[in-house]
Parts: C-alpha cells; structure tokens; sequence
DNA sequence: CGTCCATTTGATCAGGGTCAAGACGAGTGG
DNA sequence: CCACTCGTCTTGACCCTGATCAAATGGACG
C-alpha cells in the first residue's frame, strides 16, 4: 500500500497553523478506509472508536427517533472532520454518517485524541472552531424551524447545500450529490410530497430544475428572497 | 465591597477537579454583577467581552430574527457558564442573555480566556464538555421541531424546565420563576394561544397547575407520556 | 380605582400532512 | 434486447392541527 502523503491534507482548514512536519506526523497515524456508497462510517449510540476526516464523497449524518423518523444533521463534504462530538466528552457517536456516494476518508483512534491535544494544539484549537460553527448551525435550525414557513426553510437548505458543494454548469448551480425529496424532507421537518410539489412550482418559475434525486439551483438570487420571506407571493 | 470566596465556586461542576488554589485565584480574578430583572447580561452581535458564571437567579437566552420572532435557545440555572461561545473563535455573543429574575453573576474578562486555557486545563474541559452537552441539545431541539406535534414539544419543554429548577412543593413541581405563555411559546416554536390551550387543557386533566407566569407539574410521569406521544388521547 | 399585562376562549381558515394512485426511470435478470 | 421490478417522483383529494383575528376577563401594582 502507498503511504499516506501530507499533502491530501495540507491546506484544509483543521490543520491551519501546522507545520509540514506535524502534518506528517499526523498523516502518520491515520489509517485512509474506503467506504462504499449508502454504507455507514460510524453509528449512532455505538461506541466511538475512531475520528475521521473526509477525503473524498460526500456524508450524510442522521439522527433516528424511537418511532422511526429519520432526521438529517446536516452534509459533510471532503475536507471536514467528523466524527468528532467525543472531544467533548462523549463517548459514543451522537448520530449516524451514511455514504451519500463512495467516499474516502481517513480515520484516527479516538484515544489519540489526548495525545493530539498536547503535540498540536492548534489542530485541537480548529476542531473546536468546527464545533463551534456546528453549535450555531443547530441553532439556526433551531429558528428556522421556529419562525419560518416550509417553503422558507426548503428554500434555506438547498441554497446552504449549493453553497456547500455547489457546482457551476451553464445553466446554474448543480448540488453535486445524489439528493432525492426525502432527502430533503428529512432536512428541512418536512414530507417528500410537499417537497417534490415545492420544486416542481419551483421548476415552473424557473428557479431550479430538478430530476431524479438531482437539483440544480437556477436562479440563486430569486431564491434566497423566497428563503428570506421577501418574495412577492404569485 | 467583601471580596469573594471560593466557596461560591467550589462543587460546581465548571469546577470540578480544580483545587482549592486554583478556585482562589480564578475567583479572584473575578467581578461579582448584579443584574436587575430584565436587564440584559449581554447582547447578541455586541462584542464579547466578558465569559460568565451564574451565582444566582434566572437568565433566558433568546436569538431574534430580522423580522422580530425571539426564540428562546435555554434557560440558564445558577453555576452554569454564560457567554463561552468566544471560547470556539466568536468574537461576538451569538445570543441575548436576559435576567428572568434578579441575578448575581460572575464575570471574566474575556481575555483571560487563553491564560485560563494554560493555567487551568481542567476548567477549559469542563467548558468544552457544557459546550457539548449544548450542542446536543440543540440537535434535540432540531429533531424535536421536525418530528413532535406542538403538545408534545411543550411538555418536553415543561418536563426539561422541571428537571432544571423544579421545586417540589405539597402538591408538585413548580417551575420557580416568572414564565409567561408567551415566554413558553418561544421555546416551543408556536403562539401563547396555543400553549394557554394545552395548559388550560392540562390543568383540567389535573396534569399541571398554572397562573399567572407561574406553572406547577403536578403529575410529571404523565405529562411524559404525552410528551412521548404515548399517551391516550382523550 | 384605573391602567397595564397576562391570560382565556371563541371563530375562522389555511398551510401542509395524510392517503391514494399512477407515471416515470433505472437497473436486473432472462 | 426486452420485460420486470423497485424506488423515486408527481399529483389530486381530503382533512386536521394549529395560526390568526378578535374580544373579554382577571390580576397586579401604582
């Protein structure tokens, strides 16, 4: 097996501030696990041995109710830790991360976490900055889901996925993952049915165009002014 | 002015395993507050000065929305810390923080916040572990919006306030400082007309007892029942 | 006693969930 | 290559939860 090199994880946000040769030593104990698409990283409840970090594909993390409801936390996409929530004393995953598409990420024992905290301070000070915009996320759920209509919040969290992973094409911004309208119901405390006749009276405006677990943001701009309730009703 | 004693810190959990040296200098480094009824701790968007503790009293800390909604994220009991959200890289309070009653609160300076860091590694963790366990909530509060009917969530609410700061009287659990329908509402994400509903609903069904601002839990297990949405409907 | 809030309760109604049925498309196995 | 199947998506009809509008009641406090 080819050694893990530095530079798949030079640049990215968790390892500002660290030197090349932290980096190596850091690359250096991680072990690269290819994940087969729809296949789980880690689940919830379940004892958490391991952090990770996506290289490639993207995740979705999920919570699940008693009576079966299925609630998604949010998107990871390459670059970003997961996995993290047991540096904050937990031990076991808070939620379930599913392969939306085969991914490639790199895995560290959780109990070099401790070890981590004293050789790189700084990468320690980055993953708390990631939890920290993660607490305000959940937060902005929080009041979303107070305050908003559901086409508001539909509207918010297809422009926060193409702003995530957004990819340019001649005719908009394509979110670049399998995405069908469950999907999005499950994001957003809602039905696949009001979802799919949002996007199809979308469609007709055209503001997005939309296909078979695929969706393609048209017209950003008309969109965030429907998200933020300024819209004129039609 | 007396100077403070370690006593009002010691046993706390933001505190635990330090010794009693530490606890003298911390509290030492300190300024004690008092903060009237309704006067505002800090602001959300001011700049993050100072990190708090709550000796006494009640604080709400409510997020607004442009359009004027409030939603209360949580209730803040004495000992818990305020304000720590500098310590994952804000510059700027992500919240209002509102003292429900007549308060006593601790503050440090924010820029003691490294210092601490290095001098009292296991303040930061206990920091770190309330930071989690309010992430989590949050995440509840998420899945909570997304899949509870609004009698459910309201119970949740009443249940998680209980637990908070119940105080057992003759006949239940009173709620022990001024909450407001309104208030509730902001919690749960609905209007004060529908929580006067269920509350007069409730009362009926001798589950709770309520007058003005004030909410005694009569028969929690049951009120959790509903809340479960376990319960019979009647 | 009067004013100001918090609360209660009724009436109305719409947003969106639920139920039901069908169309469409992709992958599978023969 | 075609038929079949399964999962996704669409669309209609219906109805319920809970928001909105409106008005009255009741304490608390100056």
């Amino acid at each position: 097996m080819a050694s893990l090199d530095r530079s798949l994880i030079a640049g990215l946000s968790a390892f500002q501030d660290l030197t090349a040769k932290e980096l190596d030593t850091i690359i250096g104990r991680a072990r690269s696990k290819r994940i087969a698409r729809n296949a789980f990283l880690f689940e919830e409840e379940q004892e958490a041995h391991s952090f990770f970090l996506l290289l490639d594909g993207h995740v979705r993390v999920v919570k699940s109710t008693p009576d079966g409801h299925e609630v998604t936390v949010r998107y990871i996409s390459p670059g970003e830790l997961m996995g993290i929530a047991l540096a904050l004393g937990r031990t076991t995953y808070p939620a379930s991360a599913i392969a939306v598409v085969d991914c490639v990420s790199l895995a560290w024992p959780s109990h070099q976490w401790p070890t981590f905290a004293e050789e790189f301070p700084a990468f320690v000070a980055n993953a708390y900055k990631t939890i920290g915009s993660r607490l305000q996320d959940a937060h902005s759920r929080v009041i979303e889901m107070s305050t908003e209509q559901v086409d508001q919040r539909v509207a918010h969290a297809l422009l926060k996925l193409v702003d995530q992973t957004g990819k340019k094409t001649g005719e908009g911004f394509l979110i670049d993952f399998p995405l069908s309208r469950q999907n999005i119901a499950e994001m957003t405390g809602t039905t696949l049915h009001t979802v799919s006749r949002l996007l199809s009276c979308w469609e007709g405006k055209g503001l997005v165009k939309s296909g078979r677990q695929k969706v393609t943001v048209l017209a950003p701009h008309r969109l965030l002014e429907l998200a933020e309730g300024r819209a004129e009703k039609s």
